[in-house]
DNA sequence: ACGAATAATACAACCGGTTGCATGAATTAG
DNA sequence: CTAATTCATGCAACCGGTTGTATTATTCGT
């Protein structure tokens, strides 16, 4: 059996108090005693129990985090990367990562996601996929639970972490613009995100900012899912196949609009550009290699850690919201509009289903 | 304050434990009173607190999951889609996934994995990665914590699951064979995993089967990263470009394989043929696809669950070891050899950097 | 109708720590 | 030299459940 506090106070013929003060540090304790009890620990290989602790602490040192829900699920590059920063921050802070697994059950959403935020096994959470009107906000809020989104909230009391998402997004499809393209299709994410919403916003301001009017036409919107991409630029290239540039809202689905474009016999990027969102570190392995607006994902995993630290020790009572700089990053997928009539031999899409 | 046990007691008149067995469904307790306190649970919203629940039973519903260390930590889609599953799982029995990070620090390299072993926080451990040697084994079973490993373990006390790596290698390998490949890379794991050894005893049998001598001058060990797959084939070509396949023993080092082939100014499949292992979702929407050898990545994450939740309930307590089958999964990447002389044109590669 | 078996509930210890307060010893001040 | 402090430690309650056993109320057999 693993020792335990009484063990300690017993062969050192002191009470558990003591022993448990000596290990916290307290001053109270004569330096000779510490370091008894010290060595004993190390000796015997002592080690709080950390159930224990948290029972008469009521804290346990984890960090719940929620992760996306199906379909994005966890398929996503990016949400390793993230994932992989937050748990290396959140160890440095001393804390551990308690997972919340998606449900995919579509009639209570977010069920495990609270389930986790009451168990009372955690002492501060971290959501993802904000949604425009987030229900978990106000259910998180009344339990006094400290929390962060991966990703901007409307509600100015919610703290949240977020690459720039719509001034990124502009800049990029500015940049399509400049290059010459006129008639650029947007394959968004899905309706109800902030995410999703912020993104296209700076796509709709670059081609405002352009004088090119907004055709919903070629605007289709996917679920962040490599499939959800594809099937998204699939029915915009129903709609209309005279398009020379396409954004899409996040890398995985650029890679699954990549594929619609070439079964439609499309060369990326001479008959037309692909830009992406996220950089994920695939972006630079597939060819060509794709453009993208680089979000600094693990600085994003390490600050959302950060934040909720700050926001669990009670040292800010307001609102935490951080945003970090995004950069567009340059591929091969982006190319000058072809002279027009290069396509007409592609008219004959054959798909490869 | 969330109510507690004693606060239900008081209500309804009752002790404790009276309240704690009725929720429990101890036959014990009458079925009228089961019903009040089943309603008044329902009303108030009681729910009992994990944290006293783990220190009174001594379990958590807790699995800790020691995800690899650097470099390959946390960028492998490969993880994400077992996690995920292994998550979904896990919560379908009642345990919740909790994530140990990787340390980095080369000096005790699986510091926070044993760390989290140790502390009394988790019923059973997942583990990754194992090295042909893994000196995680020892520890884990000294304090007789149940535990699973992903991928292959010689000891053969230890429980696993498993992908059929090496007739998976061989399969995939021989098909280059047929197809009338002789020179064949192969670029590897790290020497001291499990994984690497027993995918490249694949690649060796099927060469060996066929009466082609192993050339280690085209063998190359990388990390199981991207840069690690990018670096290894770089090497590979420095000594001998006169390849026409490469077997990656992972599908993301195929891609910076893919890159490295590119950069040379190799067309595949028409110059050379690349074949991965894993059978992640990007190697679809990547040109040309990546042939590979599919595991049943989501299976593996929810059989290993499986495998330790037995293995917790104490039902099996011999070890068990379970294989998964794996198939060969065709793609663009992989061709008949060219020949020679047909990749002249595309020697001017561009990219967009 | 009476003792035995049975059903329903209560008591209290325990899990392994933390922490406010009391206690006793050593030190210092008056 | 005694009273007031300071210092070091111990006691005991508490965190919120679980569980072995004692207790009380019923029901049963004969």
């Amino acid at each position: 059996m693993r020792p335990t506090l009484q063990d300690m106070a017993s062969i050192l013929n002191l009470s558990k108090s003591t022993v448990s003060r000596a290990l916290a540090g307290d001053p109270r304790v004569a330096e000779a005693t510490r370091n008894r009890v010290v060595a004993l620990a190390e000796r015997i290989g002592y080690r709080p129990n950390p159930i224990a602790q948290g029972l008469a602490t009521r804290r346990t040192n984890i960090i719940g985090l929620a992760v996306p829900c199906a379909p994005r699920s966890l398929s996503d590059p990016f949400y390793l990367e993230f994932l992989g920063a937050a748990g290396d921050t959140a160890m440095r802070y001393g804390y551990s990562l308690l997972l919340s697994a998606a449900d995919g059950d579509g009639a209570d959403e977010y069920h495990s996601h609270m389930e986790l935020a009451h168990s009372a096994r955690i002492d501060g959470m971290i959501l993802t996929e904000p949604k425009i009107s987030d229900e978990r906000v106000g259910i998180l809020r009344k339990m006094g639970l400290p929390f962060v989104f991966l990703g901007m909230v409307q509600d100015p009391d919610v703290s949240w972490v977020s690459g720039e998402n719509t001034r990124g997004a502009a800049d990029a499809v500015t940049r399509l613009i400049d290059l010459g393209h006129k008639k650029i299709a947007c394959v968004t994410g899905p309706a109800d995100q902030t995410a999703s919403e912020t993104r296209f916003k700076g796509y709709k301001e670059a081609l405002s900012e352009a004088g090119i009017p907004i055709n919903l036409n070629i605007v289709a919107s996917g679920d962040f899912t490599q499939i959800g991409g594809y099937q998204a630029m699939k029915s915009i290239l129903r709609h209309d196949s005279d398009i020379s540039a396409v954004f899409a809202s996040n890398d995985v689905m650029a890679f699954g609009v990549m594929r619609a474009l070439r079964e439609a016999g499309l060369v990326i990027p001479d008959d037309i550009s692909v830009l992406g969102f996220d950089g994920i570190p695939l972006t630079q392995y597939v060819d060509p290699q794709l453009a993208t607006v680089r979000q600094p994902i693990s600085e994003l995993g390490s600050t959302i850690v950060e934040v909720l630290v700050e926001q669990m020790n009670g040292k800010s009572l307001c609102p935490i919201h951080r945003v970090l700089d995004v950069k567009y990053q340059p591929g091969g997928s982006v190319a000058p509009p072809s002279y027009q009539g290069a396509g007409e031999a592609s008219s004959s899409a054959e798909g490869g289903e």
